[in-house]
DNA sequence: AAAAACTGTAACAAATTTAATTACAATAAA
DNA sequence: TTTATTGTAATTAAATTTGTTACAGTTTTT
């Protein structure tokens, strides 16, 4: 994994604390201490999700697109999640082996349960809940 | 992350298949498909985790150190674990504000609290549970 | 003793992925 | 019309992962 979570996790943050007022993508980089067009490249896709509203042109930005209490952590996870938590090998076993030929297959529904736990774990917490620690 | 803990799982699925008989680098790398070398790199990881087994010289080669029902899958996952499943960004967030002052503590407390479901859910499972399947 | 078949390990190269940078068109407010 | 901002793409740079090669060390076999 990369740090797309943790990245997605500090703007939503910023954007409850600015308690509807627009952030630009510049603020926000000041913040997490990276680049701004990072910041719109993440921004894209968690407004695809339904998660950040934008406004574009002069005195534009960002805003939650959902009240905090409403933003479910397993929702954010969803968002950037493009890989299983386990990880994912780039071979090809060997399909003339008993277990080259299945184990893609048994490791695939092992991925897809670890993957639920997460996701059980995560849909517990809203995003108001994590922000409100730094009030 | 990678795809290390695929890789190992295959090794031990192979291993707990040839029931004591020692298999070598070559043997474990044609299933898999990956380089010899590789295998032995990963082997080392596990090997220090007390799960192979290892014999140099000519007729060696490699077995479980443990009995398959006693081979707990969070262990497999806690020998080649080195990041929190939820990713790690590596920026460093701007002290000056509140939230990227105090940001960095909260997520990782909140990568732990994933990290322990994913151990909870794979303590559940054993080698032989997960290699058995392919019988 | 010597040859053969392995593991153990290191050094290096290649490929892939992630992050950073730059640039600029499009939009909306002043 | 100027200014500030988003949206997006293209490119570069850095980091990580995977693959390769090589060879010393070990144990068995002849």
């Amino acid at each position: 994994m990369n740090g797309q979570f943790q990245i997605a996790m500090h703007i939503l943050t910023l954007l409850d604390h600015a308690d509807g007022e627009l952030l630009s993508s510049e603020y926000i980089a000041g913040s997490i201490n990276i680049n701004p067009a990072l910041v719109r490249k993440e921004i894209r896709n968690l407004r695809k999700y339904g998660l950040i509203a934008s406004k574009e042109g002069k005195a534009g930005g960002y805003s939650l697109d959902l009240p905090a209490p409403q933003i479910i952590l397993s929702d954010v996870y969803k968002a950037v999640k493009h890989q299983p938590a386990l990880g994912q090998a780039k071979n090809l076993p060997n399909p003339k082996c008993t277990v080259g030929r299945q184990i893609t297959q048994h490791l695939n529904t092992l991925a897809n349960e670890v993957d639920n736990s997460i996701f059980n774990k995560l849909s517990t917490i809203t995003l108001a809940d994590f922000s409100q620690q730094f009030k």
